[in-house]
DNA sequence: GCAAAAGTGTTCCAGATACACCCATGA
DNA sequence: TCATGGGTGTATCTGGAACACTTTTGC
């Protein structure tokens, strides 16, 4: 491979799309530019790239300075989606963007300017990162459709309907809790444990472990 | 977003993983390298990505020049698969490589250092070349299976047999015809046309088209 | 008439869906 | 005792899997 003139790479940076699921509701990590371009909107953490650096470390790097989430430790499960690299999505100049999706649960966020957003209420949002949301979601949809992936959001025991929540949440539509029950169990991911959680006045849940907290592929898909 | 230090992005590549279906055997197109590194070792088609050109257009420009494959008239479905960034995947330094997917048929070759391999009997690889073929193999069988992308192995007619043995090509297992043909035209993806195939001392084979040529998700799934 | 691929149906089973009531608790 | 979410079973339907013979042609 000979070049005539001399090679300039693009600039590459990541960009990170962090889920979590709070009171059944899908949410989304942002953080609002105070600075130009788009100043004022709402972007996905991201950043600069440089050489010598994996797109996963420059991923932890990032997330960690601009929204205080580490994503070795607050997520339970990252992927990374797809390599946009329109020329024209970054004003300032030819970018391409390695993009990452992760979910945990019960991140807390320092930084005035980082702010979880409903999936389905998102403010305005910077560069073409709208699509990249949507992207992540339907790949998120289809994970859980497909693995044990929501073991990333829950707590290490967790009840039944907390576990439906979570799905219906991902999902957005309601599932049949009989059924739910009754399909979940026969995947024979999780076991029950000894014990129960007290929640208000109603009779106690039965608490159940994952089996294992390593992505596994059903053996049947979920949905 | 400061920088203290200049930036200096990583090398950007992209390399193809072109697949076509010939004799009812899965193949992939590969580079005898004429260079060091890896000199005499099989690669995928790829080469450097500079600042202004998009990954799709640099594929086109590469994929063009070292193989006389057009990408966007020999190909009729490609994707984006992962972008593999190991620092020391590259003996010569930190490269970060955006890969894609094509699939074709009938793809002819000119460069005497080109040639298509059976998936199951690849010859020694360069760099990290095989385990990007193994990805995107499971990515096209996934594919298969959820879409109706196979259209991309066949010609515009085609027989029910061509159909199931470029299924069986690719999911590498044999298929049963009559279960086959019957979930297949279940799934109202094709339609028979007036023509038949004459191919020897047998029966002659109706032909069918697909109605759109166009990627669509299925209503079940395939496998 | 024979070799070769095309074409065709039925039975069985597993899993998906639809659906309504009792249970245990706290207030 | 009542309000709240936890927990459970059955009937039906649809799709997947297994399986073998007849048809049409060229030689």
């Amino acid at each position: 491979m000979q070049y005539n003139s001399p090679y300039v790479a693009p600039t590459l940076t990541v960009d990170a799309v962090i889920f979590q699921v709070t009171d059944g509701v899908l949410q989304v990590l942002l953080l609002n530019r105070q600075n130009e371009p788009f100043k004022g909107s709402w972007a996905l953490p991201g950043g600069y790239n440089a050489q010598g650096e994996t797109t996963h470390a420059a991923l932890q790097r990032i997330t960690q300075q601009k929204t205080s989430v580490n994503i070795d430790t607050d997520l339970r499960y990252v992927e990374q989606l797809y390599t946009f690299d329109t020329v024209d999505r970054d004003p300032r100049g030819h970018a391409v963007s390695v993009t990452y999706m992760g979910c945990g649960r019960d991140i807390s966020v320092n930084d005035p300017h980082a702010q979880f957003f409903a999936i389905d209420s998102l403010p305005n949002l910077a560069y073409d990162h709208g699509s990249i949301i949507a992207y992540a979601h339907d790949r998120l949809i289809a994970k859980l459709n497909y693995t044990n992936a929501v073991y990333a959001f829950l707590p290490k025991r967790f009840t039944l309907s907390q576990l439906q929540n979570t799905y219906e949440a991902v999902f957005g539509r309601e599932l049949d809790k009989r059924n739910f029950r009754k399909k979940f169990l026969s995947l024979e991911l999780i076991h029950e444990t000894d014990e129960t959680w007290r929640d208000g006045a109603h009779r106690p849940a039965k608490l159940y472990e994952f089996n294992s907290q390593k992505l596994e592929s059903l053996s049947r898909s979920f949905d």
